[in-house]
RNA sequence: GUGGAUAUAGCGUAGUUGGUUAACGCGUCAGAUUGUGGUUCUGAAGAUCGUCGGUUCGAGUCCGACUAUCCACCCCA
């Protein structure tokens, strides 16, 4: 015997028992999104490794060290997509999407691919929903994404996530600020841990969210963005949270939440819960104003966000949602005799091309064991068919919940039992 | 990449200070008078105790290495 092949590290097999689960999220999820006005987008799971280094930004760790990266034949390499943002902005450039009148609104449900080690709420291959914006730069825009993830969080049963929300500024505004955080850090070099000293140089502003209390300390007399946003970027973020407030969604300003991924520009947010470990965001995202013009495209203001899905199951189950049921088997026939069964074959094909799920026995057992199985499987009905029955031409098809049984002519069975179904008003 | 924990049948567990055929629950399968389920009862199948090596008369039980999984750091969804 040879050693079975296991699935790769990080990965999860969604096996029959839990699939409703999947089927929750995504319907909850993509009526959502169409209920504002998002139109799905399909993109392909691998993309030119440059559209990641472009997009997401080479010094960010998920290009620098987490990316499936394959070459293929000839010089060209390709990147299992580990985020949605960049491949959707690359299609909406290459079909000209954009060009067909602003807002385009669009959502994906897609699995995506980091090598990293995996946790509680962490894996190498995870599921997206995600939204994208393209073409409003107002922060009515903003809070309408907002507005939905929170919409979809409510449907899941788990509104009541902490939503944080702060602006990282233009490319002008966070050039002066990290220039003051530098400032500021060169004062504590001999106190910051490695990782941050070499974060002072390439990106200050991911010494805010350092995990070390030492930092924290830090961090916490560090100056705040919010104080050196430009005019406009005020205005933008003033005039979001009140709009937030309007429609009652509640929100802290935090302003030491800084993305990893470099597109972002003014809002950034996040809906962070305690109940799944510790990789609490189930839901984040923010707007990206230079993205397009830097994958090609006219400058159009964008924004978007990324859900969890796995996350978002984990949190769901531990706030005791319910999933709906599977659906069940509306008749089991229950063969007895191999003439039966030849009978039965065909039976079920008719009952099956009618739209009712039917089934019948596959492993040759006896009745009893078949009446067994027709209760394991939670079949609506069971029906034996055996030489009587075939021989007078009348089975009697048994509700499996109150016991009442009903005769039915074996040449015209479909009719009769879409009938009985249709008196018991289900 | 760095730490910590765990590793016994399909699943969940027990296994005492190392001592004969590794236990229990759930699940699976089969029976409880010949063609009718859910409850109950009986029985059966199913584990080279993660892998390799070491200590010992003897190891699931002790030691080491490896592997895998989980959790945390990092990062993010």
């Amino acid at each position: 015997m040879s050693m079975q092949i296991k699935r790769p590290k990080g990965t999860q097999d969604v096996i029959p028992a839990d699939i409703r689960k999947w089927r929750t999220v995504e319907r909850i999820t993509s009526e959502a999104a169409e209920r504002f006005g998002f139109r799905e987008i399909r993109t392909p799971v691998f993309e030119d490794t440059g559209l990641y280094v472009r997009s997401v930004g080479d010094t960010s760790d998920v290009v620098t060290k987490e990316m499936y990266t394959v070459s293929s034949k000839g010089d060209d390499t390709f990147t299992l997509r580990p985020e949605g943002t960049a491949g959707v902005v690359r299609a909406m450039l290459e079909n000209g999407i954009l060009n067909e009148g602003l807002p385009q609104k669009v959502y994906y449900i897609i699995p995506c691919y980091r090598h990293e080690k995996p946790q509680a709420g962490r894996l190498r291959e995870f599921h997206q929903f995600g939204v994208e914006m393209f073409g409003s730069a107002s922060p009515y825009a903003d809070a309408e994404i907002i507005l939905l993830a929170r919409s979809v969080l409510e449907s899941c049963g788990i509104g009541g996530l902490e939503l944080h929300i702060n602006s990282i500024g233009c490319p002008e505004c966070r050039a002066k600020y990290k220039e003051a955080l530098k400032g500021y850090f060169e004062g504590y070099k001999s106190e910051l841990c490695d990782t941050c000293l070499e974060r002072l140089d390439k990106n200050p502003m991911r010494i805010l969210d350092c995990k070390s209390p030492v930092c924290k300390e830090i961090a916490n007399g560090a100056p705040v963005i919010l104080d050196y946003l430009c005019d406009d970027c005020r205005e933008h973020f003033e005039s979001l949270k009140s709009i937030l407030e309007d429609c009652g969604v509640k929100f802290t300003v935090d302003p030491k939440i800084v993305r990893g991924l470099d597109y972002y520009t003014r809002t950034v947010f996040e809906f962070i819960t305690d109940c799944i470990g510790a990789q609490g965001t189930v839901c984040g995202g923010g707007r990206y104003d230079g993205l397009v013009s830097e994958l090609g495209g006219q400058k159009t203001p964008a924004l978007g966000f990324g859900m969890g899905l796995e996350r978002l199951i984990l949190t769901m189950q531990s706030s005791g949602a319910a999933f709906a049921e599977q659906p069940v088997c509306d008749i089991y026939l229950v063969p007895a005799g191999e003439e039966a069964h030849r009978r039965c074959a065909v039976l079920t094909d008719l009952l099956r091309q009618r739209g009712i799920a039917a089934e019948y026995d596959l492993m040759e057992r006896g009745v009893k064991a078949q009446m067994k199985y027709a209760d394991k499987i939670k079949a609506k009905y069971a029906c034996v068919i055996g030489s009587d029955e075939l021989e007078s031409n009348i089975a009697r098809v048994k509700n499996m919940s109150t016991g009442e049984e009903t005769a039915v002519s074996l040449g015209c069975f479909a009719d009769e039992f879409m009938k009985i179904i249709n008196s018991a008003g289900d």
